[in-house]
DNA sequence: CTAGGGTTAG
């Protein structure tokens, strides 16, 4: 580009006409070129040049589109007859930089001074409209584009359909893609897009299998959809679909980024190691989100060294905030506070400002290795030093953290010091906390404050009762069952799987549906025998029942996490490590089993529960009894 | 010119 600019400089014969220099502008457009821009604005300036709106207009896309939009606002303000070309080229370059209020303020003058808006107008208003999710605002927008006749224009009506979706009126939308004469592969996209963010995975499912032609965006909307609302599986069904061989759409590296977590959300390593090989294959691995997506794939499926391995990966100069919070949050989960904090430390090194998730990841790991002071001093450096306001997840975090430590007062203390009433996360940090130390009195405190603040969570329920039962209240333990009946909470059943040569393998607590049964039940009676002559007592407070000492313990025997342990054992070969994934938090007495069992079976095993991983290795967790 | 996106405590 520069062999244009250079003769146009030197030569004697310099165009005069703003037509040349909007040529130049137009060709250093989209290619970075800003320095050489600058030149040529400079050159014009010298020459007593002053942009008349043709040329403005095109001064404006080359500016913003070279990341300088300060000059491009500058520009569009300081020309005198703006035409509808410069307000469309200022609305397209306000609304790519989101600067929403500003484009839709010019949008406002442009129709103030009669200018019709076109088909290049109103997607960047509407975008900008959704952005800000304004609905009032969009339908006015609505009735402009209708009285420019351009509501059923292709463009504008999917934009339109975009926006009634970003401002939560699923109906509107709905309606004016049923109205509309023509439809995109687009137009159907927003809609499925919109139906998936709003949870309603049948409508947006529905559509999709009726869609006449499907792209690429097609799909990835319905694997990134089922994928955020929890459906793991259908998500992973979806991208095998896809990738078949006869299959007239290819995964791009969204896809790969998108359906990622759908592994890790499942703990299916083999499958995420066979997305990553296949990504690698065809060449999709490079993209630092991609990359990003695979560090949180592999630390979510227990694997902390290849999560590392990936972060490694990504180019010094392309890890972002996204990145350094994935690591961060991976060391915290895993219970590495001390790397966690070093990573912390890198990142503001590398020069990349902290946000929330940050700090909610950085607080976490201190809480799981009882780094309190640390983890204090973090957390009230926060606002002073890196200035990120503290929210209610960084006041539960705090809590935990004290809490964890068993500084049950200081914990009771800062919640009635919050800037914030305190919602359901801080009074389950302190009610978790009350149960480990054996703090009946704390934990009956935030256990009522529970029971208002969200009475359907039966993990409430059961966690006092535990404390009950263990106190030999019976008493109180069927009050609270009473309860739990009045309240019709739904006891959350607690189930563990485990992938085994890529196929995962389901187990409720008690439950004797697997082919295997037999041999897992055996296996699991002949286990406390051999646990005990090692030192093993069971803790039978885990047990949610009234009942005699001998059968709490038979059903402890069965929880789900030993069920999927006992089968993994069984069908590995010696040696093999085992991943195991739990939906409720790991009870006592499974843990202490499953350290005996690490030990006995000599085995590496990784048990990841709602809130952590566990790492058995000769009988000792890597929690180190502290979770 | 419109559509899909990786990180969030307990």
């Amino acid at each position: 580009m520069t062999t244009l600019l250079e003769p146009l400089l030197k030569s004697s014969q310099i165009p005069v006409q703003p037509s040349s220099y909007a040529a130049v502008f137009k060709a250093f457009t989209g290619k970075s070129l800003l320095k050489q821009g600058q030149q040529l604005h400079g050159h014009m300036f010298l020459r007593g040049l002053r942009p008349n709106a043709f040329l403005a207009a095109k001064m404006v896309a080359m500016y913003a589109s070279s990341g300088d939009i300060t000059s491009a606002s500058t520009i569009f303000h300081s020309t005198r007859n703006p035409s509808p070309l410069l307000f469309n080229s200022i609305i397209r370059a306000f609304s790519l930089y989101k600067l929403s209020s500003e484009t839709l303020h010019v949008f406002v003058r442009m129709r103030y001074l009669c200018f019709r808006g076109d088909y290049f107008t109103y997607p960047f208003v509407l975008k900008s409209v959704a952005d800000l999710g304004f609905v009032r605002l969009g339908e006015c927008t609505h009735g402009s584009s209708m009285k420019d006749g351009l509501d059923f224009d292709v463009y504008v009506a999917t934009s339109l359909i975009d926006m009634y979706v970003k401002c939560g009126e699923l109906c509107d939308a709905r309606r004016l893609f049923d109205e509309m004469p023509v439809r995109d592969v687009s137009s159907w996209n927003v809609l499925i897009s919109g139906y998936m963010r709003d949870g309603a995975i049948d409508l947006a499912r529905e559509l999709f299998d009726e869609m006449p032609l499907k792209n690429i965006v097609s799909w990835t909307t319905m694997i990134s959809g089922y994928t955020q609302n929890g459906l793991a599986g259908e998500a992973l069904q979806l991208f095998d679909e896809m990738s078949r061989e006869d299959s007239e759409v290819k995964p791009n590296w969204v896809t790969i980024m998108s359906v990622l977590p759908a592994c890790g959300h499942s703990s299916a390593l083999d499958k995420g190691r066979m997305i990553h090989n296949f990504a690698q294959e065809k060449g999709l691995d490079s993209h630092p989100s991609v990359q990003t997506a695979l560090v949180g794939m592999y630390a979510k499926c227990g694997s902390l060294a290849n999560a590392r391995f990936c972060f490694d990966r990504i180019k010094p100069n392309l890890r972002n905030l996204v990145a350094w919070n994935t690591m961060i949050t991976a060391y915290a989960s895993h219970g590495h506070g001390t790397e966690a904090v070093r990573t912390f430390e890198c990142m503001i090194q590398a020069g990349v400002h902290p946000d929330g998730i940050t700090f909610t990841g950085l607080l976490s790991g201190c809480s799981h290795s009882g780094l309190v002071d640390i983890g204090l001093r973090y957390f009230d450096s926060m606002n002073s030093v890196y200035f990120v306001e503290k929210k209610h997840e960084h006041y539960a975090c705090v809590i935990d953290l004290l809490g964890r430590a068993g500084r049950l007062v200081e914990a009771y203390d800062l919640i009635s010091k919050m800037p914030m009433q305190a919602g359901a996360s801080v009074w389950g940090s302190l009610l978790a906390a009350g149960r480990s130390h054996r703090n009946l009195e704390i934990a009956e405190l935030a256990a009522k404050k529970l029971f208002v603040l969200e009475p359907e969570n039966s993990g409430n329920y059961v966690l006092l009762s535990n404390m009950y039962a263990e106190a030999g209240m019976w008493e109180e333990v069927d009050n609270l069952r009473g309860l739990l009946k009045s309240q019709s909470v739904k006891k959350n059943p607690g189930c563990s799987w485990i992938e085994i040569n890529g196929k995962a393998h389901l187990f409720l607590g008690g439950n004797k549906s697997h082919a295997q049964t037999a041999r897992i039940y055996s296996f699991l009676e002949e286990l406390p025998e051999k646990m005990k002559a090692v030192g093993y007592v069971p803790d039978t407070s885990f047990a949610l029942h009234d009942v005699s000492e001998e059968e709490k313990e038979h059903s402890l025997t069965t929880h789900s996490q030993k069920l999927a342990i006992a089968f993994g054992i069984l069908n590995t070969s010696p040696g093999t490590v085992l991943r195991v994934t739990k939906n409720l938090r790991i009870c006592g007495d499974c843990h202490a089993a499953i350290k005996f069992v690490s030990r006995i079976y000599e085995r590496e095993i990784i048990v990841r529960d709602v809130n952590r991983f566990h790492r058995f290795r000769k009988g000792c967790c890597s929690c180190g009894d502290y979770w």
